[in-house]
DNA sequence: ACCTGAACACCGTTCAAGT
DNA sequence: ACCTGAACACCGTTCAAGT
């Protein structure tokens, strides 16, 4: 058996995993090309062998964690449009917040993967039932996405994105903190709302803003 | 003249001079201590004593690039809070094309500079001018700044963010080659919507996407 | 086809020393 | 207070060579 006439130790799925661990543990410094080698046992020109170079090992960090989001929740039999997408969007961010470190890869690298195009797919099709013409189905679900991702990458880049992510509890009491110390007179509705901008990396800001959105992308839809 | 005990050559402002300088001329790779150290004819380490860090850096430029959008924008006579949102929104996403080397930064160095306690507190103010509540009024400047960072952030990803940013129409045909690659039987929405996906990275997207987020804000204002 | 060895031109940061 | 010299532990990538 393995009678093949070549020897690879491993493929390149196997080079993903080894990124997608360092990034998990160590936080987007801790992934590199020699690192991954390193990993994986081998020496650091070796990766050449499997990705082109840096760019594309991160390109395809970027596909194996939007993979990791189960689109079929865009279209299966449930309810209302609005329930489907908001799902899909809430699963979406869960998987991003599970693996903080890579979410700066999301807004650095193209997103041009196969992944990228079946949600795109996914997304147009939920919108177009909701009545959007084809059109605004497309830059609906595009104005989704954007706002998935730039959401978590701002709720990311607060702790530099090294894993562990903190508890909410924890960012909100450091925002507070760091906002109380505003001048009221001259910023008097920052000192006003402090309670609610020391939420604004959480889940309820999350929520608030997917709801804004679906009511705009509602009144888009045809009559 | 210049009595002063001590001989500073520069001041931290020419010291992040020196650093848009190199990421408007080579992008975010060009950016490095070394690099901003050589551009001031000093050894790297001297910039130690203006900066703490790389992310101290980052996080100055940031501010730099922040404060380049006029916030008057925001609360002048001009009509509406929408006309007024809708010129800030825009003002700001031009000066972040104008750098498309720094965008990437806004999206990893958390945002806590003194521009952006301003932006907070004039966008929750012409929100609240909207009939928002104080507290509605708060999380839609923050949908609105993830919203317009995310989607400039994602528009110069798709070319690396090495300036100079190429022209709409040549990334516009980029990405219809690319989408003309997929399937029509198994992304069907997809091949139906090409031509408005290859736009998604425009000032067409943008502006629809604004234009939808903000009738989803007026739908929280009080009647 | 896959990997190694060796090298190139880089990084950020530190420490002790000079003025 | 500000800068240099020297060093440390790193980078990504290339090329020629081995199997």
């Amino acid at each position: 058996m393995a009678t093949s006439a070549t020897r690879r130790n491993f493929d390149v799925e196997r080079v993903v995993d080894a990124a997608l661990d360092l990034l998990d543990r160590g936080g987007p410094a801790a992934l590199s090309v020699r690192a991954v080698a390193a990993e994986l046992g081998v020496r650091p020109n070796a990766l050449y062998t499997y990705v082109a170079d840096r760019a594309a090992l991160e390109r395809a960090v970027v596909e194996r964690v939007l993979g990791e989001a189960d689109v079929d929740l865009l279209d299966g039999s449930p309810a209302t449009w609005r329930r489907r997408i908001t799902a899909y969007a809430g699963a979406l961010r869960a998987v991003l917040l599970a693996h903080p470190g890579a979410v700066g890869l999301f807004m650095t690298a193209p997103m041009d993967g196969p992944s990228a195009l079946v949600v795109g797919e996914r997304l147009i099709a939920a919108l177009a039932s909701a009545g959007l013409s084809a059109e605004d189905a497309s830059r609906g679900a595009y104005l989704l996405i954007v706002h998935v991702l730039g959401s978590v990458a701002l709720e990311v880049a607060e702790t530099e994105g090294r894993p562990p992510l903190p508890p909410e509890a924890e960012r909100v009491a450091a925002r507070r903190e760091a906002l109380s110390s505003a001048d009221p007179a001259a910023f008097p509705w920052t000192a006003r709302t402090a309670d609610t901008a020391a939420t604004w990396v959480t889940t309820t800001q999350y929520d608030w803003d997917l709801a804004t959105l679906l009511h705009g992308l509602a009144g888009r839809a045809q009559t």
